[in-house]
DNA sequence: CAGAACTTGCACAGTGGCGTGCAATTGCAC
DNA sequence: GTGCAATTGCACGCCACTGTGCAAGTTCTG
């Protein structure tokens, strides 16, 4: 009885495809997300999901493999037989938007897990001011960008995360992680590069000196 | 007896901010460390933990809000006076970074959750093509960027993870947004706005026409 | 030294997830 | 219809983690 719910499709092959997309979106909203709410939002019993798996990380390896290999083969038809690195570069990444569009509700959000998700939150006002002045530098054209200031915020905030890592992995002196950082922040917004690394300079040189008021902060 | 492993600093304070510290780290190593795992770095029991914090949320929150107050302060402080917009990014930025660099080693490795470790891992090869396009452009003086290959190949990555992300979050047009970060990827990466945007645009219309094979892809 | 504060070690109940076994049911194919 | 494959609905056992209680220590403070 009640086999009503969403239609008994039957016939493996199409269950286990629909229990893999449906697992992506599960999986990258919550990567906590456990056997049971993957089944259930395929509209099936977690036994079945078992059957089709041996293991939540067999599902799991199935789904990432399948969406690597997609993009490693938009990417690769994408370059094919273009020389300049600027428009290999741009062919490469209208190639791979499309096929991480699908994924976008998705991947995007794998990076909310419980942790980073309360930073993140917390980190909104600092977003918003952020948001606010790359807006006077995009109306007083100090600035040049096609993405809206809210969304050149977040951008600037992963690419803080990306020099980081990139740091992390020894592809980057400590010491000038923070001035390449800053540069690639103001170009990213669409300033050209020499001013940016011009002013950095400046500003960097200044905070040396002037800056060191040397005492640590008194609060906890 | 075994009273010996690190040595007993004592004294409730020192162990707290101990404890605040290695959670930090052991957290954002692994945003699902267990208390366990936690007290342990910490060179402490479980038990111990308990006593300064009721739950792990608690312990989380603490964290995150420390963390987060040091970054507005050193937001607000390194922007008071300063009008100019770009000097302002510039100023703030290297302001965060001295402070995110304390978190570096931990906010940056926050991302690897179990999903999205793997997915990033199995991404490295499409990462390692990147990085070798743009050290061409970068030798051809196409590009400019403080930055070498592959750190600038992270932030691409990052970047394109942003801008999905204001997709999701309605500050961009999903139509839009494909070309946008396209362009946003190549001043990142150092290519003045105007020929990047110039670029994309004839990139994008080719793709759009000449592109269409119409067919669907023949694999499952 | 005495007492207070803090830590430890152990034990406990509760919860929630994983992976498996098995019998019953449902649907498809021939 | 008969058979076959997949799905279902329970049933387990197992493990890891959370929070709490309590009786020992241990170390600092006065």
């Amino acid at each position: 009885m009640g086999a009503m719910t969403t239609g008994n499709i039957s016939r493996a092959g199409t269950n286990r495809r629909r229990i893999l997309d449906v697992a992506l979106a599960e999986l990258l909203r919550d990567p906590d997300a456990s056997m049971d709410q993957i089944a259930r939002a395929a509209g099936v019993v977690r036994r079945t999901v078992y059957g089709h798996f041996p293991s939540r990380e067999a599902l799991i390896s199935t789904l990432v493999d399948g969406a690597v290999e997609a993009l490693a083969d938009a990417d690769a038809r994408a370059r094919e037989g273009v020389t300049d690195p600027a428009e290999s570069v741009a062919r490469s990444v209208l190639a791979l938007w499309e096929i991480a569009d699908r994924y976008r509700l998705l991947v995007a959000l794998a990076q909310r897990t419980v942790t980073v998700q309360g930073i993140r939150e917390r980190l909104a006002p600092l977003r918003a001011n952020k948001a606010e002045l790359l807006r006077q530098g995009l109306t007083q054209g100090v600035f040049h960008s096609p993405l809206p200031p809210a969304a050149l915020a977040y951008v600037h905030e992963q690419l803080l995360f990306a020099v980081m890592e990139a740091v992390n992995d020894g592809l980057l002196a400590a010491e000038e992680a923070g001035r390449s950082a800053t540069v690639t922040v103001l170009t990213a917004a669409g300033m050209p590069a020499g001013p940016a690394t011009a002013l950095v300079a400046r500003v960097s040189e200044e905070r040396g000196t002037e800056g060191r008021t040397e005492g640590r902060v008194e609060g906890a």
